[in-house]
DNA sequence: CGTCGGTCGTAC
DNA sequence: GACGTACGACCGACGT
C-alpha cells in the first residue's frame, strides 16, 4: 500500500454550479455587508480546504473552464446550447474566487479553448505515467470514465468516493464503459443527445449484453419494442455523442503534473480578500496555510495486517507484552448495534498495527476473516491476567461482547485517567487529550469520515486512510497512558479513586448497559395517543384565547402573544432580558389569566409526548427488544454518571401523568423489578462532613429530616410541624446542598428575601456545625483551588478567586455542592461494584439494569427478590463508613413505578 | 440545508 | 443575577 500523497485535481467549474444551485435551492443568500454575493466563494473554498487537509497533497490544481469555443463546439453547434446563461450572482463570484485561490497558492492551469474536464483528463494520464496517485474531485459523473488503477474520484459535496467498484455499483458499468454509457444516455445539461427513452438501466443492460457501443449499434436490429425503434433512430448521431462525452487525455499544453506544487500563500493578500468577503472563520488558518508540511512522521511505524502470517507475528508481540493497548473500529456508536470493522493494537509508543476485518470491498483489498481473527484474539482478550489499556474500554468491551467475547483484564483507561485527574476538563476524548498532554494533533474522525448527515461509517472509509487512523488511536492511547498514569501515581488519593472506583466500575457499567430494560410499548403508544388528543383540545383553546393561531412550542411567539398582544404584566425575565415564558412566570400569570394556564398544560403534555412516549419505543434495540442506555463515566464534574441515548435518569416521577411513563418500564414475565435508593444521602453526607451534632442526632434517631429541621427552625415540637413548615424546611435543606442564597430560597418558597434570610439565619443558629462547614469549605477551596469528596475525588474551581463577584459566587456554590454530590456518586459507584461482584460470584437470578444517581434498579426472577434485597441493602449501606448510617429504601413491583 | 445557541423542562 | 449536576426537545438565527 502506498501512502504517498496524491496529486489532487479539482474540477472547479463543476463545483461552481453545484454550489450555486445548492444554495439557491435552499434560498440561502450568503453575502457580505456590502451585499456582494459570497456563498459560492465560501462553499467552494471550504471544499478545497477540506481536500487539502484530507489528502495533504504536495501537488494540487484547481481547474476551471477556459473562455472561448472548444473543439466540442466545433463538432456540434448545439453543444451546451440549452444551457441558460450564467446567473449574475454566480458570475460576480468567479473572479474573486480565482483571486482567493491564487492567494492561497493553488495552481490554477487555464488552457485557452479547453474545458476543465480535458485538462484534468490529460493531467491525470500524465501523472499516472509518472507513477503518481491521482484524486480527482468533481461533482460531474462524466469523469467516472477516468477512474482506474491509481485514479479515484471524490465528490467533495456529497463525500462520495468513486473507485472502480463504486463506479460499477453506481452506474452498472465499469469505468471503461462509461463513455459508451454516457453516449447512450445522453446529457440534457450539455445538450448531448442519447437514445431517447434510454436511461442508465437500459444503457447498462445493453452494454452488459453487447460489450460496447459499436456492438450495440451493430445489433440494433435485434432490440425489440419501442426502445429498439428509438435506438435505431439514434444510430446516426451516436458516434458524435460518443465523441462529445469523451474526455481528452492528450491535450497539448505546457502545464504538467510536476508544475502543480502548492505555492506559498500570499498572506497579506489573503487577509485582505477574507476581510473583503467577511469570511472570518478562515482567518485563523491563514498562518497555518503553509504548503503541505512533510508528514510529522516522527518515527511512526504503523502497519496494516492483511495476511495470516502478519497476524501471527503481531499475536506473538501481544503475548510477549506486559500489557497492550487496544482499540476497536466499528460501524456505529450505538454499542448494541455496532459491528466490528477492525481492531488496532499497540505495545510500544510510535508503533501500532491495524487489522481490517470488515471494510467495504471497495474500501479495502482482501481482508482477514473477522470471525476467525476474533477467535484467534479471544484467548488474549478474555485472559484477565493480560492487562489491557485503552481509551473508553467500556465501548470496546460492549462491542466485543456482540461477538461473544468478554474483554477481561481492563487495566487502564485513558479517558478515566484524564477524568480523575481533572473532572472539570470539558473533554476527555482522545483527540483533546493528545493535544493537551502530548501536544500532538491527531487526525480527527471528521477529517476522514466527514460529518453531519453524510458522515461515512468506518467500514466505508478507504483503508489508506482508515488504517493510519486506527493505528494512531491505539498508539496515542498508549502514549497517553504512559503520560497520565505517572501523574495519577503521584497523587495517592486520586490514584485510589481511579483504581478502586472508576476502573472496576467499567465492566459493571458495561454489563448494566447490555442488560437493558424491558419496555411496554403498547402502554406508551396508548398514552401517546391520549396525550395527542388532549394537546389538540388545549391548542384549540389557546388559539381562541389568543384570537389567532401561533406555535405553542415557540417561546418567542408565546412571548409576543402574551406580552405584546395581550399586554400581560412582565413578572420575570430571561437571562438575556426578554420577558420570560418559563414555568414559574406563566404559573403566576395563570392565577389571573387563562391562556398562560393553557400554555403550561400544553407544554407539560408535549414534553411527555415528545421526549418520552414518542421517543423511547424508537430506541429499543432490535437485537434484544430492550432499551439500552449508555452511561457516560467522564462527563459530570462531580463524579456522577450521566445517561444518554436514551437518558434514563430523567424519567418523570413527580406527576401522575409522568408516572405512567415509569409504569411502562416493566419486568418481563416471571420477573420483578427491585429498586433500591439511598434515603437523603446528600444530607447525610452533609451531616458527616460538617459533624454538626444536631443533624447527626436527627439522623441517628431516624427522624424525618425535613420535619426535624422544621421543628428546629420554627421552634416547635416534631409532632406539631405543619405541612407548610415541613415544605419550607425541605426547601432550606435542598438549598443548602445547592449553595442557595436567601434570594433563591425566597423565590422558591414565594416569600420575601428578608423572610427567607430569617429562616436561613435561624437554621444556622440551630445547626452551627453546618455553617462552619460551609465557611471552611469555601476557605479550603480558595486556598487549594479544589474541593474533594469523602473518597478523595477532586473538583477544581479555577474561578473561586475570580474578580467578578458573580463568577466567584457560582464557584462557591459549586464548592459547597460538589463534595456532597460527589461523595454520593462515589458511594453508589462503590456499591455497584460490590453488588455486581456478589451477583456474579453467587449466581443470583438477578441483573442490575439501571442507576439513577441514588438509586439502583434490578430485574430479578420472581421468588428471588428477598435474597436480592438483603444483599443489595447490605452492600449499599456498607459502601461508606460515615458518622451517620446510610439508609436504603427498597421497593419491588411489576414495573418501575410500583417498585417505588 | 446543517449547526448551534437560547429556552424550556425532566431527573436527582 | 440570585440553586448544584446532567440530557434533550424545539425553535430560530446564521454560515464554525
Amino acid at each position: 500500500m502506498s501512502d504517498k500523497a496524491p496529486l489532487v485535481l479539482v474540477d472547479g467549474s463543476s463545483y461552481l454550479y453545484r454550489a450555486f444551485y445548492a444554495l439557491d435551492k435552499q434560498r440561502t443568500v450568503l453575502s457580505n455587508s456590502r451585499g456582494e454575493p459570497t456563498g459560492v466563494i465560501y462553499v467552494v473554498g471550504n471544499m478545497i480546504r477540506k481536500l487539502r487537509t484530507d489528502y495533504q497533497p504536495r501537488y494540487m490544481a484547481v481547474v476551471f473552464d477556459a473562455k472561448g469555443k472548444t473543439f466540442r463546439d466545433a463538432l456540434y453547434d448545439q453543444y451546451k446550447a440549452t444551457r441558460p446563461p450564467m446567473p449574475d450572482d454566480l458570475r460576480r463570484q468567479i473572479a474573486p474566487l480565482h483571486e482567493l485561490l491564487a492567494a492561497q497558492g493553488y495552481p490554477m492551469p487555464v488552457i485557452e479553448g479547453v474545458e476543465a474536464d480535458d485538462v484534468i483528463g490529460t493531467l491525470a494520464r500524465e501523472a499516472r505515467e509518472a507513477g503518481m496517485q491521482v484524486v480527482i474531485s468533481t461533482g460531474d459523473k462524466d469523469m467516472a470514465q477516468l477512474v482506474g488503477e491509481g485514479v479515484t474520484l471524490i465528490n467533495t459535496m456529497s463525500n462520495q468516493l468513486l473507485d472502480r467498484d463504486a463506479v460499477l455499483a453506481k452506474f452498472g458499468v465499469p469505468p471503461e464503459q462509461i463513455i459508451d454509457f454516457l453516449a447512450l444516455v445522453g446529457d440534457t445539461s450539455d445538450n448531448i443527445p442519447g437514445v431517447p427513452k434510454c436511461g442508465p438501466k437500459t444503457a447498462a443492460k445493453w452494454l452488459a449484453e453487447y460489450g460496447s457501443l459499436d456492438e450495440v449499434i451493430a445489433n440494433a436490429g435485434s432490440v425489440k419494442g419501442k426502445i429498439g425503434e428509438s435506438l435505431r433512430m439514434s444510430i446516426e448521431h451516436l458516434p458524435l455523442s460518443r465523441q462529445l462525452v469523451t474526455i481528452k487525455l492528450d491535450v497539448d499544453m505546457d502545464v504538467h503534473p510536476q508544475d502543480l506544487a502548492l505555492g506559498e500563500p500570499d498572506t497579506p493578500r489573503l487577509r485582505e480578500l477574507l476581510a473583503r468577503f467577511e469570511i472570518r472563520s478562515w482567518l485563523d488558518d491563514v498562518e497555518t496555510l503553509a504548503p503541505a508540511q512533510p508528514q510529522p512522521a516522527a518515527a511512526r511505524d504503523y502497519t496494516t495486517i492483511l495476511s495470516a502470517g502478519d497476524l501471527e507475528g503481531w499475536l506473538g508481540r501481544l503475548r510477549a507484552a506486559e500489557a497492550f493497548c487496544i482499540d476497536t473500529e466499528t460501524t456505529r456508536v450505538q454499542y448494541m448495534e455496532a459491528e466490528i470493522v477492525g481492531v488496532s493494537f499497540s505495545v510500544q509508543p510510535g508503533e501500532a498495527a491495524y487489522v481490517p476485518l470488515a471494510h467495504d470491498s471497495s474500501a479495502a483489498p482482501e481482508q482477514l476473516a473477522r470471525d476467525q481473527v476474533l477467535d484467534q484474539l479471544r484467548p488474549l482478550l478474555e485472559d484477565p491476567q493480560r492487562p489491557k489499556i485503552g481509551q473508553n474500554l467500556k465501548y470496546c468491551r460492549n462491542v466485543l461482547a456482540n461477538y461473544g467475547i468478554t474483554l477481561n483484564g481492563i487495566a487502564h483507561d485513558t479517558m478515566l485517567q484524564s477524568y480523575v485527574l481533572d473532572s472539570t476538563a470539558t473533554r476527555h476524548d482522545l483527540d483533546s487529550l493528545a493535544e493537551k498532554y502530548l501536544a500532538v494533533k491527531t487526525v480527527h474522525y471528521e477529517e476522514i469520515g466527514g460529518k453531519g448527515a453524510k458522515q461515512l461509517s468506518f467500514d466505508q472509509i478507504d483503508l489508506a486512510q482508515a488504517a493510519p487512523y486506527a493505528c494512531q488511536d491505539a498508539d496515542v492511547a498508549l502514549q497517553l497512558h504512559r503520560h497520565l498514569w505517572p501523574m495519577l501515581q503521584a497523587e495517592p488519593a486520586l490514584r485510589r479513586v481511579y483504581e478502586e472506583i472508576e476502573m472496576p466500575l467499567v465492566p459493571v457499567l458495561s454489563r448494566v448497559e447490555r442488560n437493558g430494560v424491558a419496555l411496554d410499548t403498547g402502554m406508551l403508544a396508548k398514552q401517546s395517543r391520549e396525550l395527542a388528543k388532549k394537546m389538540k383540545s388545549l391548542e384549540a383553546r389557546a388559539y381562541a384565547l389568543a384570537e389567532g393561531e401561533f406555535n405553542l412550542g415557540s417561546p418567542k411567539q408565546i412571548q409576543e402573544i402574551l406580552y405584546d398582544r395581550l399586554e400581560l404584566p412582565v413578572l420575570r425575565k430571561t437571562p438575556k432580558g426578554q420577558p420570560s415564558t418559563a414555568e414559574d412566570a406563566l404559573a403566576e400569570l395563570a392565577q389571573d389569566y387563562e391562556l398562560p394556564r393553557v400554555i403550561l398544560d400544553h407544554r407539560a403534555l408535549n414534553k411527555l409526548r415528545s421526549t418520552y412516549t414518542e421517543k423511547l419505543p424508537d430506541m429499543i434495540s432490535p437485537g434484544t427488544g430492550r432499551l439500552h442506555t449508555s452511561y457516560r463515566q467522564a462527563i459530570a464534574s462531580t463524579g456522577r454518571l450521566s445517561s444518554n441515548e436514551p437518558n434514563l435518569q430523567n424519567i418523570p416521577v413527580r406527576t401522575e401523568e409522568g408516572r405512567r411513563i415509569r409504569q411502562a418500564f416493566v419486568a418481563p414475565p416471571g420477573c420483578l423489578l427491585l429498586a433500591a435508593d439511598y434515603s437523603q444521602i446528600e444530607l447525610r453526607i452533609m451531616a458527616h462532613l460538617s459533624g454538626d451534632a444536631g443533624l447527626l442526632g436527627a439522623f441517628a434517631r431516624g427522624q424525618d429530616i425535613h420535619r426535624s429541621t422544621a421543628a428546629e427552625v420554627f421552634g416547635v415540637e416534631l409532632e406539631s410541624v405543619t405541612g407548610e413548615q415541613r415544605r419550607a424546611a425541605k426547601a432550606i435543606n435542598f438549598g443548602l446542598i445547592y449553595g442557595m442564597s436567601a434570594f433563591g430560597l425566597g423565590r422558591q418558597l414565594g416569600i420575601k428575601r428578608g423572610e427567607a434570610q430569617a429562616y436561613v439565619d435561624l437554621y444556622f443558629s440551630r445547626y452551627p456545625g453546618v455553617r462552619q462547614y460551609m465557611d471552611r469549605t469555601r476557605e479550603r477551596a480558595r486556598e487549594d483551588g479544589f474541593v474533594e469528596t469523602v473518597f478523595g475525588r477532586r473538583l477544581y474551581l479555577p474561578t473561586i478567586n475570580a474578580r467578578g463577584a458573580q463568577v466567584r459566587a457560582a464557584a462557591e456554590r459549586t464548592a459547597i455542592n460538589a463534595p456532597m454530590q460527589g461523595s454520593a456518586a462515589d458511594i453508589i459507584k462503590r456499591a455497584m461494584i460490590a453488588v455486581d461482584e456478589r451477583l456474579r460470584r453467587e449466581g443470583f437470578a438477578a441483573r442490575m439494569i439501571m442507576q439513577v444517581h441514588d438509586e439502583l434498579v434490578f430485574e430479578v426472577d420472581a421468588g428471588h427478590e428477598r435474597g436480592l434485597e438483603d444483599m443489595v441493602r447490605e452492600h449499599m449501606q456498607a459502601a461508606a463508613q460515615l458518622e451517620v448510617a446510610l439508609v436504603v429504601d427498597v421497593g419491588i413491583g411489576g414495573n418501575w413505578d410500583e417498585a417505588h
